[in-house]
DNA sequence: CGTTACCTGAAA
DNA sequence: TTTCAGGTAACG
């Protein structure tokens, strides 16, 4: 489900609720354990029980929790995960993973319908930090980034976009709602974009997500926040899921084709395919 | 590079 | 019943 606004919503929401309690307990439900990948749930317990969290921060689409002894709680809500703050004692609900006991009596409960959500321990963030690229919405990204990742490559923008390594936190949906803000076809071969469509979409790419953040986060089946509660981030999607409804700049009917094996929208009229672009 | 697998549910 | 899904890693 979730992309950079998504993940920063559920950070911001955790965070008042995590940060300096100490973990008291962690369970697992039978389905629970694929998610650490390996480890056993047992050594992935005793090591949290008695950490306390010293904040709650985000890379890229990962939460990460530093603790008080140097290592790290990461986290990856992947397609479907959640993670919600709630009372200890209520039902698990549905599609209950994982559960984290405050010192507070509060319970930070994992959800996942799809389990590919992961949870790790580390001891530094090299490992992550060598999967992402730069904070898109950071003050020291620049057009420039945006160019040098897009420099000589021939695969489509759009492909380059979802690519962690070279802009970390986009996922298909503001990566769809930047190129049509852009104007920019996402078939174009990222090399061939001008210097100035290298600037409308490194705007237009921080304006989708500040705007994202702003209302919440985009629910489209399955995002909350960590209180439950849906984003509505839906109703300022231009393309996105917008198939055969006409173009807010245009009129036109939004296309959905299928790009890198990820439903994909545009306006054929404002997003033209222009050099570089295989006919669609 | 593009495609497939990983899972399961919701919607068409 | 079939299709689709906000992500990523492992394929060929």
């Amino acid at each position: 489900m979730p992309e950079l606004p998504e993940v920063e919503t559920v950070r911001r929401g955790l965070e008042p609720a995590v940060v300096g309690r100490t973990i008291r307990e962690v369970r697992f439900a039978p389905t629970g354990e694929r998610l650490l990948q390996g480890i056993p749930p047992v050594q992935f317990r005793e090591y949290l029980v008695g950490r306390r969290i010293e904040a709650a921060k985000r890379r890229g689409k990962y939460l990460i929790f530093p603790l008080d002894d140097g290592q790290f709680f990461i986290a990856h809500l992947r397609m479907t995960g959640r993670f919600e703050i709630e009372a200890a004692g209520v039902e698990d609900g549905s599609f209950f993973r994982a559960g984290i006991m405050l010192d507070d009596g509060k319970e930070l409960r994992w959800r996942d319908a799809r389990r590919f959500g992961t949870w790790q321990i580390a001891v530094d963030l090299d490992e992550i930090e060598h999967k992402l690229g730069p904070e898109p919405l950071e003050d020291a990204y620049t057009v420039a980034m945006l160019a040098a990742a897009c420099c000589n490559r021939r695969a489509p923008i759009k492909a380059v976009l979802l690519d962690q390594r070279r802009v970390a936190g986009l996922g298909n949906i503001y990566v769809d709602e930047g190129l049509h803000r852009a104007g920019i076809h996402p078939s174009r071969a990222a090399g061939s974009l001008t210097e100035g469509e290298l600037a409308a979409l490194y705007l237009a790419l921080r304006e989708v997500l500040q705007s994202g953040i702003e209302n919440f986060g985009t629910t489209l089946r399955d995002f909350v926040n960590a209180y439950g509660r849906e984003g509505r981030n839906r109703e300022r999607l231009r393309v996105y899921q917008r198939r055969g409804q006409p173009c807010f700049a245009c009129g036109t009917a939004i296309e959905r084709t299928v790009l890198g094996g990820r439903g994909t929208h545009y306006c054929p009229l404002c997003q033209p395919a222009g050099r570089g672009v295989p006919a669609q």
